[in-house]
DNA sequence: GTGTAAACAAGAATCATTCACATCAAGGAG
DNA sequence: CTCCTTGATGTGAATGATTCTTGTTTACAC
């Protein structure tokens, strides 16, 4: 049974936020930021339903920097360089992991692969400067 | 000026043990260990001496697994596997980032690149049998 | 309306990590 | 040897991100 777009209000606003952002953002700037538009949220529930969403597939986490998880709504596989100065986290694009590392991993590991994760620490442009 | 050993008996026990195993360890496990032979070392030592260690270069963080986090004395780039359903992790041998991809996130972030870190999640042998 | 189940808010609880501060050990100067 | 400085440490408190608990609200089915 379909239900109505207003059930699911925070839940989706939570989605799209991440959607719209290419911030790599954590669960606090997710909830400031979902509280411009609806500022009774709270944070327990931002912080649920990015584990649903984690769950389902439908964001993935890059891990933590600096000590807090970062999240990203980008499912297909790509490469990520994180500032170690100021934290933000940028998509490098045209970098795919060899195709043959993902089954050689698989067969070394005696187990399944479910997925991989390719970053790039070190100081953006503007943190070098400084 | 030399010090004696003396002076530096944890600081060492702590370096040895993260050197003394395979198990890409947390804080915790390394302050149960030294404890074996130390008992009277405390968790904050492990913690500071890990940072310190981290800083100079003779150590380096895999990030967290479920919410804690891993260290490895291994300071040669290599790739791991880590399984998401037991926090287990593997070195994966034979497989290299290609040098290509480093000089390309160099070039695309405008910055300064100091790591690259390539890992696989999934589940182990173990694991996935149950 | 009544019942049901999921979504939610608020705040308490948890847990890894860090901090503050007093103490201790080692080495050098006198 | 005694004083003094320096860095390493233990203890316990503090911090901060994340999760849990409990009671409330919402939308829908009957």
């Amino acid at each position: 049974m379909e239900r109505s777009a207003k059930h699911f209000r925070k839940r989706d606003a939570i989605l799209a936020c991440l959607r719209s952002t290419m911030e790599h953002p954590s669960a606090e700037w997710v909830y400031e930021t979902v509280r411009g538009q609806i500022p009774d949220i709270s944070l327990a529930t931002v912080y649920r339903n990015l584990s649903l969403f984690k769950e389902q597939g439908l964001i993935t986490s890059l891990g933590t920097v600096n000590g807090v998880e970062r999240f990203d709504a980008n499912t297909e596989p790509h490469v990520h360089f994180i500032c170690t100065g100021c934290g933000s986290v940028l998509d490098l694009h045209g970098m795919e992991v060899p195709e043959a590392l993902n089954s050689a991993a698989a067969r070394e590991s005696g187990g399944r692969v479910d997925s991989c994760q390719l970053s790039f620490a070190g100081m953006c442009g503007n943190c070098a400067r400084n």
